[in-house]
DNA sequence: ATATTTATTTGCGAATTCGCATAAAAATAT
DNA sequence: ATATTTTTATGCGAATTCGCAAATAAATAT
C-alpha cells in the first residue's frame, strides 16, 4: 500500500496551484481522490526544516503546520518520519550533483583549474549561508552524518553521498590532470581529499555563523595556495 | 541557588567510591547532605551519550539511567538540559585542547613539521573512532555545530572553541616559520585552515563509519601532499 | 539533642510526539 | 446513480519528555 503512484512520481505532476488536471495533459489519473498538494514543493519545505533544526529537533507536527498537509496524508505519501527525511535529504544531494555537474564542467577556454574550483566553491558558500534566517551550513554534514550512526538507513544514504562526491571529485582532477591542467606529480584522489576538507570546513563554519565574506576569504586563500 | 559549590568545582572532589570524608584531606565539606555522585565522572558519561546520539535525541531519562543520578539531582547539580551539554561539551573541547597542546609542542629535536602535524592527527583520529561501539566522529562538529542555530549559547560556545582552535594552528605555524621550519611564502592561516578542514575531513567521515585505516591513509597522503 | 542546610527520592502535571484507526470527501469506473 | 478507490480530516491512545514541588535523608552547626 505504498509504492503504487509510479505515475506522478516521474515528475509532470498536477499541483494543486491551479493548475487542473486537462490542462496537465497526458497524465493518467489514478481512481481515488487526487492530492491536495504538490509532494515536491512539500519535499523542498521539509528539506528546508530539517535543514535548520535537524532531524530529531524536528516533529511531523511542524512539518504539517509548515506545509500545511496533515500528519497522515504526509505519512501515505512519504513514509514515517525517517523516510520522509531521507526523501527530502535525497532532494539536497540531487540538487548538489546536479550543481557540480553544472560547475566541474569546463565550456569555453577562459576556465583554468583554479576558476573551476572557485566557481565550486561560490556555489557551495551560497548553499551553506542560503536565504533562511538562521545559519545553515550542509545539510549532509551538519543533519544528516549527526544521525547516520542511530540510523542505519540514513547511514547508508550518507555513506552512498560521500563515495559519490569522492568519485566525481577524483574523475575531475583525473581529467583535468590528462589534460595537463595539473602537475604531473599531483594525485586526484589527495587534491580530492583536500576538495572535501575545503568544504567541509566552510560548511562547519557556515552553520556556525561564519559570513560569506569570511567564507570566500578562506577560499581564497586555500584554493590559491593549492592550485595556482 | 546555583553557584554555591566553589569548594568543589576547583577539583579534589571525594567521590562516592569508597572513599570517605576523612580520607579525602583538605576538603572542607559545607553543611548538607554532601553529594552522593562524582560529578566529574557523571559528566563524563554525560558526553558519551551526547556525542553518540546528539544533543536532541538525548533524553534526561537516558542520562539519569546511564549515570544512575535521578533528574532533579542531575538538574540541581548542571542546570537543565542544555548547560548540562554545555558542560559536557566544554569536558570535550578541554580534553582537546590538552591533547593539542601536548602534541603541538615540539619536545627534543627528532621532530619535523610533518612528524608533528602526523602525531596530532594519530590523537585526533584515536578521539573520533574511540573505543565505543558506534561511530563517534567528532562531539563538535557532529552534535554541536548541529544544534548551534537554534540554541544560543551553544552557538556561543561553538564560535568561541572554533576561533580557539584557529589561533592555536596558526601560532603553531607561525612558529614553526619563525624557526625556519616552514618555506617562507607560506602562510600560517592558509596552512591553520587547511589543518582545520583536514580534521573536518576525518571527523565527517569518522562518524559515518570510516575505518581507522581509511583515514589514517587519507592523513597519510594529504600531509604528505602539503608537508613534505 | 535540635536546628539548619543541602541532596535525594518520589511523583505529579502539562506538553509533545507519533502511529494508527475511523469517518468524511473527492475523484473514477461501470 | 452506485460502487470503488484513494486521499483527507479528526481524534484517540500510549509513550516520552521535562520542569517542578513536596517529602525524606544525611550531613554540619550550635
Amino acid at each position: 500500500m505504498d509504492d503504487l503512484k509510479i505515475l506522478e512520481e516521474g515528475g509532470l505532476v498536477c499541483g494543486s496551484e491551479g493548475l487542473d488536471a486537462q490542462a496537465c495533459g497526458m497524465v493518467k489519473r489514478g481512481r481515488g481522490r487526487p492530492r491536495a498538494f504538490d509532494p515536491d514543493a512539500v519535499l523542498e519545505k521539509v528539506l528546508e526544516l530539517f535543514w535548520e533544526r535537524g532531524f530529531a529537533a524536528t516533529s511531523l507536527d511542524d512539518i504539517a503546520a509548515a506545509t500545511g498537509v496533515s500528519r497522515p496524508s504526509l505519512a501515505s505519501a512519504f513514509g514515517d518520519k525517517e523516510q520522509l527525511y531521507i526523501k527530502s535529504i535525497e532532494l539536497y544531494r540531487q540538487r548538489i550533483n546536479e550543481q557540480l555537474d553544472t560547475v566541474l564542467t569546463c565550456k569555453g577556454d577562459g576556465c583554468t583549474l583554479l576558476s573551476i574550483v572557485r566557481r565550486y566553491f561560490d556555489v557551495m558558500i551560497d548553499t551553506y549561508t542560503g536565504h533562511s534566517e538562521s545559519c545553515l551550513g550542509c545539510a549532509f554534514m551538519s543533519t544528516a552524518v549527526n544521525e547516520a550512526p542511530r540510523h542505519e538507513s540514513i547511514m547508508d544514504m550518507v555513506q552512498n553521498a560521500i563515495a559519490g562526491f569522492d568519485q566525481r571529485f577524483e574523475e575531475f582532477f583525473a581529467g583535468a590532470k590528462r589534460y595537463g591542467h595539473l602537475r604531473p606529480e599531483a594525485d586526484p584522489k589527495v587534491l580530492s581529499q583536500m576538495m572535501v576538507g575545503l568544504t567541509a570546513n566552510i560548511g562547519m563554519r557556515a552553520r556556525a555563523g561564519a559570513s560569506r565574506e569570511e567564507l570566500r576569504q578562506i577560499i581564497a586563500d586555500t584554493t590559491a595556495y593549492l592550485f595556482s
